[in-house]
DNA sequence: AAATAATTTTAGACAAATCTAAAATTATTT
DNA sequence: AAATAATTTTAGATTTGTCTAAAATTATTT
């Protein structure tokens, strides 16, 4: 039951995972930019993959994990949070400083470490990013919803509710194209009247008021 | 001045410490014997490690780490030793299955992380084998001296002085072969009568008495 | 000091993960 | 619906670490 796994191999997989929370199905081209490396490169890895029943893959077709595929991937971001947490709480890192060696981190094949970690963490929900934390069975809270004005700057995140009902609200709304479920990112705060740059994929960025954004909730993707 | 090394590289580089510590000069084959590889392997390796100025080696002649090679190993070996006092003190591991975690973990580049892992540890001097930890600049604090009758079986040690000084005794140590320097593992302890089964290198092994152990004093290898 | 044994090195091959360049497929324009 | 563009895949090469089998060297016997 237990599949071995290079490192490459788990990064694609993470990978994968991410950019389908994202996207729904994943292109062989996100994967190579996300990766920085080659579409060719990218195609001979989704073989094994799917070879190893790890992706559901037809080629040409884009493709997306399988349900081993995403419970590898949940185990990979348990680790990789884990280890965010303590290198935060317990060794003093700043929150902005340990990704990388999380990366590393998070390829140690040891379950016993990680789980006797987590008891040694105090089973943490949240990483120093705000990101949920998946425990031993892949389960995670789910993401608190927070302001739009509160997002961070290129954090992909979905709307999930609005603040007050009214028309004038949802005619703005309907006439920015942003709906529930709609999935967007700041790209700019603008100091002088707090309005933000909105991205949402597929479209070009536009501006949206204080007001707007304040009505907004959102949680992170 | 920072190399960049693989994880196998740093395995050859660790075994090779090790061996060269035990030894004095070290032999392709027994390296081989070491990583579980065979000796062309090895070969191969020792000509990267050389070009690299990690190793003195001429071919056919055996090999020893530069000073580079060793200061690279006792990183290493700090790395492994720290991991394993963590996870005896932290995450409440046995210190009978910390090994093979720890030599995931020693091979994790951030420097910073293993300093703010030191701190975190209150700098400890010796691991849970009780084998000392190199400090940033690669010191560790000498070994202690312990009876030969205290020495666990199948560690290699260093006869370093003896607890009495008669003619008999010298007469005997003679004898068995033994002097200060000699390298010696236990290989058996007899119950019944507290003798010990002795293995000096390229010697048969050969059994001394309590009285005889009890006036021997190593340090461990 | 020859012969034999053991060790070590070379030569050539293989698998994993990558690359470039070209071919195949799908998507988008006009 | 052709033509063009973008994406994806294939084919063939490269690098790293490994292997086996054979050759070279050193060590040990007789």
């Amino acid at each position: 039951m237990e599949i071995n796994l290079s490192v490459t191999e788990e990064n694609y997989i993470k990978a994968i995972y991410h950019l389908q929370q994202a996207d729904g199905n994943v292109s062989t081209n996100e994967v190579a930019k996300e990766l920085a490396t080659k579409p060719a490169s990218v195609t001979d890895m989704l073989k094994k993959l799917k070879q190893k029943k790890i992706l559901n893959y037809e080629k040409y077709q884009g493709f997306r994990l399988s349900n081993d595929g995403r419970r590898i991937a949940l185990g990979i971001v348990r680790k990789h949070r884990l280890w965010e947490y303590f290198l935060v709480e317990k060794l003093q890192f700043g929150w902005d400083e340990v990704h990388e060696v999380a990366e590393e981190l998070e390829h140690i094949s040891s379950k016993k470490l990680i789980d006797k970690l987590d008891a040694f963490l105090e089973y943490p929900k949240f990483d120093p990013h705000g990101d949920p934390i998946p425990d031993v069975n892949g389960k995670m809270a789910a993401q608190p919803q927070i302001n739009l004005t509160d997002l961070p700057v290129n954090q992909l995140a979905a709307v999930s509710s609005v603040g007050i009902q009214s028309t004038e609200l949802l005619e703005l709304l309907k006439h920015k194209n942003i709906a529930i479920g709609t999935k967007l990112e700041v790209k700019k705060k603008f100091a002088f009247d707090n309005s933000l740059e909105i991205k949402i994929k597929g479209q070009n960025a536009f501006t949206i008021s204080q007001q707007l954004a304040q009505a907004l909730f959102v949680k992170m993707v």
